[in-house]
RNA sequence: GGGCAAGUGGUGGAAUGGCAUACACGACAGACUUAAAAUCUGUUGGCCGCAAGGUCGUGAGGGUUCAACUCCCUCCUUGCCCACCA
């Protein structure tokens, strides 16, 4: 007989619901805001929202029980596209389809058991939220932070509308296949480059995150180092402008590249021999979208100009070519190439029989000849035909040759950043409207503060034709303009998604706050978060734009702190079968069947028990009857308890307190959960009495919510196991009096044994010697040394 | 191409310089049962051995160390993120 899950479930959720026991409270206790990243409320629950959240649900519960006043909200990332195609697919409105599917998705989570405060449940598609999307966007517009600037998007001719990277199938449109073009349209962007110190900077303050987000944000952010230099032209005044990190090779620069769509590129042609081909060239360039132009193992192409620049630290002639390896959109759209130092470069001066030369040597070797190469050598080495600076060390004739350019003029120190500005305008209908007007007298027009929420319209239908739905709202477009009040044409793009989360953690700390986007005392209280959980596919844009807007609202005097969130686990995906688990695969193992089986509880404390939190997790529906075997077998303790239990029952239950809240501490629930199945194993042997089993049940609550509080009850006590409080460990039987020795011989165990834990080094030394089993390795041979690890192990070296 | 992880029994995993394989799954055996399920109790890395025990063993190869799954070097494989970023 298994335990009666489902009525212990529903039991339990009901009585968290009605008793307000997750309500988040400033008391005056010390505050933990624990956070996950909300999800897209596509209807169902999947298995990785089940890790994310249940990793969550243990650090807010344990959090409880510690007496920490907790803040653990829930809501939805409302807007994007799966809801507008849903309306053109099912001829309903994105508004219905999102909120039906948010109900769905708030019922599936409440039968996790999760412990939100669902007072505070927040949806971006509600204009109560996406207002304060809009008063943002204004205090940056004010601030010269947002901008409209021409940009391209991908087109489908054929439906006349934008597609995003996603609908964009094998280089046709989703929809009608038809192929998808690039089109220049005039976009919002947010100048968070103005903020790229900062981000660089302050993650040093992120002491708590995973190494591996930090260097993805390093390496985002890019900070190079590098010098800009001038090749001056060789027929005609002027020069190309190029930045390297690796001035140490600036010698072995040999041509130029310049991107095809460089401005100085027609100029260069005019009258030569090569225009005509190279004009043909580039219009084929033109017409291959970025996409197809980035692609790997694309075969370089470029042709020559007819042109020559002069290299500016030993006069050479050196051609100028065109090729499409080369982006105008990164750095100065020309680059210096060295074939010998640089992969690239080498590929294409073999393809295209360019001169090469050889500036640094590796380690060891004494080529000088280019053509032995095989390919290009970027490591660290030592300058050779390279002038004054022949027989340094690159690495200080990098800084050496910047300095010397500089002060020649022919150069100039420089930092170049990765980093771009983010494009937030969509041709959507389903996200926050972008508060502006176009007046023909007054331009572009902020709507006043006063105005806001500008409202989505109603009055739409969605075919996937003709642009973005919101042009086709003839009440949405035509508007007065708030300054000469003529009419005028309101804004149709509208936000980005990511700018929504980008600071839904504030709102959580004020949800209802109606005279701004949220209160700054309760902000002030709560911020920042405490722990945030999430993905690692966010590891990068949603993490940096949430920083990017702390940062701004410290600017605007609304926070006081640097950074949103304190600590940040990444955690694993779930696979199934090796593999991720998704809709196209057919690998799906649906969470509500699990529920419906085996319960909640069950399925909480598997996905926490398989691996550790970061870690992948193959699904494994075996190990999952094992979690549910498990808690029954706990379920029958409560009829077999003693009196009294054995000390040695309790010295391994406080043992087993201090070993579960360090590794819950420090996320390695897997192994909390193991050494609470050790000591359920323990009670089966010796018995346990209630103060032993109430220690086990408290240890469980955090993990496996509603049979722990049930089982509390019956214990006889009266409130929620949340109060419990989380366990505490007597230091006096923690303490080993014997422990074991091992004793090895030359590195290999041969023996062990007890002794009192407090034994003087040398008396353990002679007790090892002493010991019988020893003699057969140790008779008749020399010890040459003997080591002592306190506590653990004796090493006897011989000869 | 770059960056970051990871590679341990039949399986998920544990051990981050000191007893390799905790905990769990699976398998096998026993108890209970008319029987099965459930439950309880054992056994469970390979090889040699009746046993005591020995020996090999953490992707491959080398190194450091009294001692290496753990640290260093080279290579292989897998996964994730990013990518003609100068």
């Amino acid at each position: 007989m298994s335990y009666p899950f489902k009525t212990i479930e529903k039991k339990w959720q009901q009585y968290w619901q009605e008793h307000k026991v997750f309500e988040a409270a400033a008391a005056g206790k010390k505050k933990f805001y624990c956070l996950e990243m909300f999800p897209y409320p596509s209807g169902k629950i999947h298995m990785g929202h089940v890790r994310n959240y249940t990793i969550a649900d243990v650090c807010s519960r344990y959090k409880w029980m510690q007496g920490f006043e907790v803040l653990h909200p829930m809501g939805f990332d409302a807007f994007g596209q799966p809801a507008e195609n849903a309306a053109i697919k099912n001829k309903t409105k994105p508004d219905t389809w999102t909120h039906k599917c948010i109900e769905w998705m708030r019922a599936e989570l409440k039968k996790m058991g999760f412990s939100y405060d669902w007072s505070r449940e927040i949806s971006t598609c509600d204009s109560s939220y996406y207002r304060w999307n809009q008063w943002i966007f204004l205090k940056m517009l004010e601030r010269g932070l947002a901008y409209k600037k021409a940009s391209l998007v991908n087109w489908c001719p054929a439906c006349a509308t934008t597609l995003a990277n996603e609908e964009v199938i094998d280089g046709g449109c989703w929809r009608c296949k038809a192929k998808v073009a690039q089109k220049e349209l005039e976009q919002w962007y947010l100048k968070i480059t103005a903020y790229k110190e900062r981000l660089l900077d302050d993650l040093a303050q992120l002491t708590l995150w995973p190494e591996r987000v930090i260097a993805m944000q390093r390496n985002w952010i890019g900070k190079s180092e590098g010098v800009e230099i001038y090749f001056p032209l060789k027929e005609r005044p002027g020069r190309i402008c190029v930045f390297t990190t690796r001035p140490d090779t600036i010698f072995g620069a040999t041509y130029i590249v310049l991107a095809p769509e460089h401005p100085l590129v027609k100029d260069l042609l005019k009258g030569k021999p090569q225009e005509k081909a190279a004009l043909r060239f580039i219009d084929k360039v033109a017409k291959e979208s970025n996409a197809a132009r980035s692609a790997a193992d694309v075969q370089k192409e470029g042709v020559f100009t007819g042109s020559f620049a002069i290299n500016p630290v030993n006069n050479e002639e050196i051609p100028i070519w065109i090729a499409d390896y080369v982006l105008m959109e990164y750095g100065t759209g020309a680059i210096m190439a060295v074939p010998t130092h640089d992969q690239r470069d080498f590929l294409f001066a073999k393809a295209h029989n360019l001169p090469m030369r050889i500036v640094i040597q590796e380690p060891g070797s004494k080529m000088r000849n280019p053509l032995e190469l095989a390919g290009a050598y970027e490591g660290d080495g030592i300058q050779v035909n390279s002038g004054h600076f022949d027989g340094l060390a690159n690495q200080e004739a990098k800084k050496k040759i910047a300095a010397w350019m500089e002060e020649k003029g022919i150069g100039k120190i420089q930092t170049h950043w990765r980093l771009r500005d983010w494009l937030i305008s969509r041709q959507r209908y389903w996200g926050t409207p972008i508060p502006v007007v176009y007046c023909p007298q007054c331009g572009t027009v902020p709507v006043p503060y006063a105005d806001l929420p500008v409202l989505l319209p109603q009055d739409v239908s969605f075919s996937g034709e003709g642009g973005s739905p919101l042009g086709k709202s003839n009440t949405f477009v035509n508007a007065t303009c708030p300054q000469c009040k003529s009419k005028a044409r309101r804004e149709t793009d509208t936000m980005a998604t990511f700018f929504d989360s980008s600071w839904y953690f504030l709102r959580f700390c004020s949800p209802q706050f109606r005279t701004g986007p949220f209160d700054t005392q309760e902000a002030a209280h709560w911020m920042p978060v405490d722990q945030y959980i999430g993905g690692i596919e966010h590891a990068i844009l949603h993490l940096l734009y949430s920083r990017f807007f702390t940062k701004f609202f410290k600017d605007i005097g609304l926070t006081e702190f640097h950074e949103p969130f304190q600590r940040l686990l990444t955690q694993g995906m779930v696979l199934k079968d090796r593999e991720v688990m998704s809709k196209s695969k057919g690998n799906i193992v649906d969470p509500d069947s699990i529920i419906t089986r085996y319960g909640a509880d069950a399925l909480r404390l598997f996905i926490l028990f398989a691996a550790p939190p970061e870690a992948e997790l193959e699904w494994d529906d075996r190990g999952l009857e094992g979690s549910f075997k498990f808690l029954n077998r706990v379920w029958r303790i409560q009829d077999n308890l003693k009196e009294k239990a054995d000390i040695e029952l309790y010295r391994l239950v406080h043992k087993t307190v201090k070993k579960a809240t360090a590794d819950i501490e420090t996320f390695k629930l897997n192994t909390a959960i193991a050494s609470l199945m050790e000591l359920v194993n323990a009670i089966y042997q010796l018995g346990a009495d209630r103060e032993v089993f109430g220690i086990l049940v408290r240890m469980l609550a955090p993990f496996v919510p509603h049979f722990s509080e049930e089982l509390w009850q019956q214990l006889g006590n009266k409130e929620t196991i949340l109060k419990g409080p989380w366990p505490a460990f007597d230091p006096e039987l923690v303490i080993e009096e014997q422990v074991t020795i091992v004793i090895q011989v030359n590195g290999k165990v041969r023996s062990r044994i007890q002794v009192q834990a407090d034994i003087e080094e040398e008396a353990l030394q002679e007790l090892v010697l002493a010991d019988a089993r020893l003699q057969a390795w140790i008779q008749g041979k020399a010890v040459k040394k003997c080591i002592v690890v306190p506590q653990k192990l004796v090493n006897i070296v011989v000869a």
